[in-house]
DNA sequence: CTATCATTTAGACGATTGTCGAATCAGGAG
DNA sequence: CTCCTGATTCGACAATCGTCTAAATGATAG
């Protein structure tokens, strides 16, 4: 699972005519974005000391039973914006950032230099610790 | 001359957890084009000649009837993605930049600089259809 | 006035979504 | 082994969404 295809998929929205099909794939990435639990969801895992949080912690912040979030975290999941680890009696989630700069490359203006995606990338984890 | 004021709305996803309403802002704005159709509306328009695109040009595209083409653009609009003006018979969109820069920004790497909304943007479109 | 382009409104329909409760799975602790 | 806790899966529910048809509205050209 969590098949990270580094496709040169985006060119930047502004650029050419997205087809049908490019489309439609984004738009399910973006589906699995468009939500605030999911939102504050990634940027909970994603800004975590070590790179990766427990669900344990993320369930805390949220006023919803477990079952959601893990229907959430599955979403994630699926849309191959995050990867799960179980250790021990815990699941630690942790970002894939390849399927996030494809978010990223979408919107990104024209002009930019577009520092991901198989580019000549400079950096692709700028945080490691 | 361009003098233009970066919105600074969003850190990158990854820099620190989203708060309640900022997610809830930002998912709004992620369900407008979280959607196959408006995403082709989007590239089609920003990616048109002369940086608009005419109703007309948009929904022969489609195998959609005009009241749902004008729902989408409605939704987009609403959204602040994009912008429409009349001039004679034929309506006019064009993409509202800054709104498309807050997602570019949302997802940008870390280290990624974002550069100036619609900085060095040479065009001053000239007006063609 | 008539014709055309685009939007709006209203209602309707099936499909999808977000949430829950209950059941289930996976590992420690005793 | 049996219990307990963390996490997921399953089944159901109301709410929302995308699309259509049909009709009405507004704006403009001829």
């Amino acid at each position: 699972m969590t098949a990270v295809t580094v496709v040169q998929c985006c060119a930047p929205i502004t650029r050419e005519p997205l087809s049908e099909p490019e489309a439609s794939e984004l738009a399910t990435l973006l589906k699995a974005v468009a939500d605030p639990v999911r939102l504050r969801l990634l940027s909970m895992i994603g800004s975590h000391a070590g790179g990766e949080a427990c669900v344990c912690d993320l369930t805390g912040a949220f006023d919803l039973t477990a079952p959601t979030i893990s229907h959430h975290l599955k979403i994630l999941r699926t849309a191959g914006l995050i990867d799960g680890e179980r250790r021990g009696t815990w699941v630690y989630y942790r970002i894939i950032p390849q399927t996030v700069n494809k978010l990223g490359a979408l919107f990104a203006p024209l002009g930019a230099a577009a520092p991901a995606a198989g580019g000549p990338a400079p950096d692709t984890s700028p945080l490691r610790t």
